[in-house]
DNA sequence: GGAAATTAAATTGTACACAATTAAATATGC
DNA sequence: GCATATTTAATTGTGTACAATTTAATTTCC
């Protein structure tokens, strides 16, 4: 066996797993809402910048249309959002909040404690807030962004 | 916005986008060697534990027979690998690397330094495998297991 | 030793991911 | 001003993820 493929070693791995560790355990919070993980992420975005473009959710998720396409209609048939084309650029879908998404938002209010609470980063801000950095700028690299 | 709401504080995108970052920057090299990145994930489990049982690669890469048992298939259809009930439990599915698959660890051996290249963790051993353990004990944290 | 409980995989159904292609709208260059 | 290139979404097809159920084999417990 060749020592440097060894399972727990990879950088890879950790982070595959953690990674979805982390939307199993978001999971619960969210089936109360009605929401996926990625679902929850998307309203994130509407939440901060109601009205962006399917290619600007891409850009701040990191998806492309062929995920997010979908993922919309489905949001739209649970009547929390929905698709517009734009007027002055007709390639462009805007997303637009319904008054329900909107109200999603204050129930939404209380799973970031509830998960610190989760994952034990209670009284440890500092160090999730350098994990979340190191990560950020991992991904930026394995992006090829210049970090 | 409740601030605490907003994408770029969240640990948990953090960690979704490196991950999946990680899986495509991953993907051309796999993509030489025909495999998929979870594909690769398997057999880094059998390259050191050949004959594992369908439950014990679920145990090691924390996923069910529903996502293992069809990439399985597909391995096996590429040649890779069989999956044979034991003898002692029938229940058992256990899963040998045909002399393809073990000969394939050849090739993969020069991925993990290649891809510690594309991420620069070159020159920076220490840090890379501390945001490992990082990750892992977060990884146990989240799946109920005491640290 | 046989009913009931447990275990291991497979199956079913839904929802991402993502590569590749298509289609429509807008921008560009000559 | 018009052909060409670019941009934006949608579509198509493959491969995970994962909850829930089913099936078959083994244990357990009386």
């Amino acid at each position: 066996m060749t020592p440097e493929l060894q399972l727990d070693r990879q950088l890879c791995f950790a982070l595959y797993a953690a990674s979805r560790s982390m939307t199993q355990a978001y999971q619960p919070l969210l089936g109360e809402l009605g929401l996926t993980y990625p679902q929850y992420l998307v309203l994130l975005v509407l939440w901060e910048q109601d009205g962006a473009s399917v290619k600007q959710l891409g850009e701040r998720l990191l998806l492309d249309s062929g995920t997010l396409t979908p993922l919309l209609k489905r949001l739209e048939a649970a009547g929390l959002l929905r698709r517009r084309r734009a007027s002055d650029d007709e390639r462009r879908v805007e997303v637009w909040l319904s008054d329900t998404g909107k109200a999603l938002e204050e129930k939404a209010a209380a799973i970031p404690q509830a998960m610190r609470c989760r994952y034990g980063a209670e009284g440890r801000e500092a160090e999730s807030a350098l994990l979340r950095q190191t990560l950020q700028q991992l991904t930026m690299l394995l992006q090829g962004k210049p970090g």
